[in-house]
DNA sequence: GTTATATCTGAGCATATACTCATATAATAG
DNA sequence: CTATTATATGAGTATATGCTCAGATATAAC
């Protein structure tokens, strides 16, 4: 066991905290290993973005056709407004995207990763729980 | 365009909302395709486990080596108590799994899903942005 | 038994966020 | 131009959540 000085983020360089460590070659392999902070950050938006239940639905429904707002409104049983304000979100982390006919957007999904991703978290939460863990 | 009657969930069936629908077949094709409600809520804690950042940090560092509380900790800068929580979230969502050695308990990944999870958004997020849209 | 180490857990708090409401914008019809 | 429809947006608010802190638990050594 032995002390040791992290470096913390960008922001903190000044406290640095000390914190235990008992694996010394472990955390310096994961350090090694670690993705950019941007990465991280991205990788968390775009979790975040599916780890909701009116998105989720929103994202479910596109999979199978396009749709426009007042329809997943009605399909989700909640405002047109608070669909808009998720579909933007989705937007901008360029889950959806939309065409307009007249006053209609018509929203689908951007490309197959969302369809993937959930997909394989359906194989997850369906696993047989296994005894003994 | 129409009026349309939505059932609520379960807890509100009494108070039934009234929304516009543009496109009636749409939406009852929609709610014929939807996730029975348990799906939906355990994808959601799913992916919402996987969209924070320490968590993702945590998950990344176990898809390369088992780690124990207090190295995660050091590496992620932060205490082991909230490393604890993190990893109970993610125990009791069987993202991770632990072997206890003596008085130390080291956490891999509970499977390959999260792998695929992980390796999936990152496709997403390093896809070059399309002009135009 | 006591002590030390590693981890867990509940409570409290500060921040994040998903919604509602009111209003603004964009396209179409007249 | 005005009126209507469909959507977008900003502000406000109630809830959710990630952390810290204090204390509890589990294993090993003595």
């Amino acid at each position: 066991m032995l002390r040791y000085n992290h470096e913390g983020s960008v922001k903190q360089t000044k406290d640095k905290c000390e914190c235990r460590v008992i694996h010394d070659e472990k955390v310096n392999e994961a350090r090694q290993k670690s993705l950019e902070d941007w990465a991280i950050e991205d990788l968390c938006q775009t979790f975040k973005a599916l780890g909701d239940v009116s998105r989720l639905k929103i994202l479910w429904a596109l999979e199978h056709q396009e749709m426009c707002v007042c329809d997943l409104a009605a399909l989700l049983c909640i405002s047109e407004s608070a669909v808009s304000h998720q579909l933007r979100l989705l937007r901008t982390l360029r889950l959806v995207r939309n065409r307009r006919a007249g006053t209609i957007l018509y929203y689908r999904l951007a490309d197959n990763h969302v369809s993937e991703l959930i997909s394989i978290a359906l194989e997850h939460i369906q696993e047989p729980r296994i005894e003994g863990q």
